[in-house]
DNA sequence: TGACGGCTGATTGTCAACAAATTCCGACTG
DNA sequence: CAGTCGGAATTTGTTGACAATCAGCCGTCA
């Protein structure tokens, strides 16, 4: 479905496709970077003549964000774009951790020694870049997103490359969105990244998830602490 | 949501709701049996005019399904039902272990005393149900979608609840529905069941997490054999 | 004064017709 | 005879109008 050419993994399909499919990539991207803000009532003949697409294809494209966990609805009485709580960002995290934990160990059996080289090259490029950039880590944090993809694709398990790429990864930005990453993180990120590779490279599949859980772990933890104060819960 | 009061957890809404709704899960239903052959083309008009209804609430219905992974789409050439392949199950059985896995460590961690005695009282069912039918496992083999479906719950994970319940149970009644479950297994997976039990009971998730593994591994490996010779893969 | 009932406005759910794209089939051509 | 190039038929995508439902408000009545 999603096609994967060398380096361009996250394909973008500028207006071909159906409205409904474009529409909802475009109002994924809105509710992930906040644009549109969390527990936000979604109109449907507004967000459709703001789109200049109708309420057909419109309402197509909420039923699949409801799939992906971005909208939650309340039939005859509308959507709603989530409220990522602390709980909710919490579970998400501790699935994350069991899910790519298997995809590391999975990656370390099956991956090719040329992805693997790839799989350098790309944090290389990281390291230049947080190098260049010292702080300004906006191209990192996508580039994270990227390594994360990559092993997942590299596991060869479709119902995981599915529901990583597809529904995690899309939370979890979201939720980076809303904490601010850590400016010194980037550093830390990426020498973990080089352990997990090297486990990976070396097909020690048992280090390789006891790493990546251990990372992502940690991720949460600063992610964590740099949330808002809770307004209910 | 789903409204879950006691011994009936899979509630039935017979008319209530959209004709969406009610249609995409009449159409899952369709899918997971098998009445909905594998593979075959789905025509919205004339599966609309089967069920009654028009075709913008089948489309919506069939956006749902998608989201599920019962069907398959490519735009502008309509939607499929989904195939199992031997390996598509073989991958959701693998996430399922370590999904479930983790789910019964957090049931060992949360679980109240009160719902661990309903779910041995829920064993205690599913042994008389046994014994009376001996062989007819019908409802045994709903009745294990009953048992995970109650430790998902108690995971507290809310992830966790809907994707295992909502997809990948689906996922694994289809899978069943291919299979025709071998006839001693149920005895086998009751004494599983005990054990898990009472490794929650005893508050060792990481006891509880090893047997449903172990369990739902053995599951996959019945389910394995006794598949069709796959066509083509 | 407080609460119940019905009304109005807005919003969601549904439908049937129209436009665009794909597939299938047959004729044409090398 | 094989391959390819239309063209018709079928199917999907899209639209705007209509019906059903819900939320809020106001007036009436105990």
């Amino acid at each position: 479905m999603s096609e994967q050419t060398g380096n361009e993994n996250i394909v973008i399909l500028p207006d071909s496709g159906t409205l409904s499919d474009r529409v909802c990539n475009q109002l994924k991207e809105d509710i992930i970077t906040g644009r549109l803000e969390q527990g936000a009532k979604i109109k449907e003949e507004e967000l459709a003549r703001e789109h200049g697409i109708s309420r057909g294809p419109l309402r197509e494209a909420i039923r699949r964000l409801e799939g992906m966990q971005l909208v939650q609805r309340i039939p005859h009485a509308g959507a709603r774009v989530v409220t990522l709580t602390r709980k909710m960002m919490s579970d998400i995290y501790r699935v994350r951790e069991a899910l790519e934990g298997m995809s590391a160990r999975l990656a370390a059996e099956n991956m090719s020694s040329e992805d693997i080289d790839a799989l350098r090259e790309l944090l290389e490029s990281h390291e230049k870049n947080i190098e260049e950039t010292d702080g300004k880590v906006y191209f990192q944090r996508e580039g994270d997103v990227d390594f994360h993809f990559r092993i997942a694709q590299a596991s060869g398990n479709d119902w995981l490359i599915h529901h990583l790429s597809s529904e995690l990864y899309q939370l979890i930005r979201m939720c980076r969105y809303r904490s601010a990453l850590h400016p010194s993180r980037p550093v830390n990120a990426l020498a973990e990244h080089r352990h997990i590779v090297e486990a990976i490279a070396a097909g020690d599949g048992e280090l390789a998830e006891l790493l990546m859980r251990r990372h992502i772990s940690g991720a949460w933890q600063i992610v964590k602490d740099q949330l808002p104060r809770e307004t209910h819960d």
